[in-house]
DNA sequence: TTGCTGACTTGGC
DNA sequence: AGCCAAGCCAGCA
């Protein structure tokens, strides 16, 4: 259990930190490159548990919803996440969205 | 050990 | 367009 976990964290956090930057990442497809397709949830609850001193390594304000969306206001998170992606160059809609089409991103090593 | 929670996603209305 | 319900799996009490 720790040991599937512990390299399931690991990958999520490969995954994210291979976002470049002013692009961005849904938790799905973070989850696929993981190797748990469906399991959107836990990268979440992965980046949740980053340390303070794992924010500079881990971009994971990169990592929004499918919607395009910012999730991270359920801890806090959302303006500052919001901002750093905007300093980035991502732009937001009125609903608080980005553009996918736009700013979506996939590793170019990775199937798909 | 079991069980619940949760920074999500998707399909149907 | 937005809202509801079910499924997914890793942490934590």
């Amino acid at each position: 259990m720790k040991a599937s976990g512990d390299a399931f964290r690991a990958r999520v956090l490969a995954a994210v930190q291979g976002i470049p930057s002013g692009r961005v990442m849904t938790y799905g497809s973070v989850a696929v490159l993981a190797g748990h397709p469906g399991a959107a949830r836990q990268v979440g609850f992965v980046l949740r548990g980053l340390p303070d001193a794992a924010d500079a390594d881990v971009p994971w304000q990169r990592v929004v919803n499918a919607s395009g969306g910012i999730s991270t206001y359920r801890v806090g998170a959302g303006e500052l996440q919001r901002a750093l992606l905007e300093a980035e160059g991502v732009a937001f809609s009125a609903a608080g969205r980005c553009d996918l089409r736009v700013y979506g991103w996939w590793p170019p090593d990775a199937p798909g």
